[in-house]
DNA sequence: CCTTGCCTTGACGCCGACGACAAGGTCTAG
DNA sequence: CTAGACCTTGTCGTCGGCGTCAAGGCAAGG
């Protein structure tokens, strides 16, 4: 498999997928002539790097799931270093939505106090 | 007062109210020397733009607050170009909160699934 | 032979809010 | 006179995951 049927069939762009090559995650032999040729297992690979950036992920926090795919399991999920950046990843998810979270209040309490303001100002007849 | 000072204040740097002046965000008479001299008056504008960007605003969604301040109201929040910035904005971050929810929820069902995988495989004693 | 369509490496562009540095002018105190 | 503490404009660097040329090699069909 070349690398323009590679990425078609991951749903992404051969740019991407040498970009995925220089920062170590996917692999390819070499033909004669210079060609990357992949097997069908990159396809999972790269398939699961794609769904982890979806998530939020980097490109950092996605090596340990390669590597767990790469040691032979089904799931990139299973091995020790992908369960910690989970985990990690969860408390900095919980982090934001919190902080969001409090964004949106104030938000919110400056919406409604503007509104009163304007109210108080200039206030609406049949009220 | 000069650059220094108003940045100071406002708890931010020169280069900083250099950099929304020329984006137009904040105002500066010269001085003879081509110093920046601002009035009292800038360093609320300042707090106001700091204020919102804190919150997740780009200096474009900005610029209707510093406006606001200029027409001479008390709260950068009372016009209605602000309130259609702060309507519009608490959608995205609500956006955002359901975006980061589902992702929670995806994150902890790999990480849940990834574990009893693990006691599926390599069961521990005692348990 | 020539075109078309793959492939290769290399390098710049993007977005946003600045930080950092360069090279220089200005003002003041000692 | 000079040091140092301000100020000026201008330009490049940052972070990440690519998009988008540019310039060229290789394979196959008409």
């Amino acid at each position: 498999m070349l690398i323009g049927e590679l990425a078609e069939r991951a749903g992404t762009s051969p740019r991407t997928l040498r970009y995925y090559e220089a920062h170590g995650l996917v692999r390819a032999r070499r033909s004669a002539n210079g060609y990357r040729v992949y097997d069908e297992a990159e396809l999972r690979v790269v398939r699961e790097i794609r769904a982890l950036l979806d998530v939020g992920f980097g490109l950092d926090d996605v090596r340990p799931f390669v590597a767990c795919l790469r040691a032979g399991n089904t799931s990139g999920d299973v091995c020790p270093d992908s369960v910690l950046v989970l985990r990690r990843k969860i408390v900095e998810v919980d982090a934001v939505i919190d902080r969001l979270g409090a964004v949106r209040r104030q938000l919110h309490t400056q919406l409604t106090q503007a509104i009163a303001h304007r109210e108080e100002t200039c206030p609406r007849r049949r009220t």
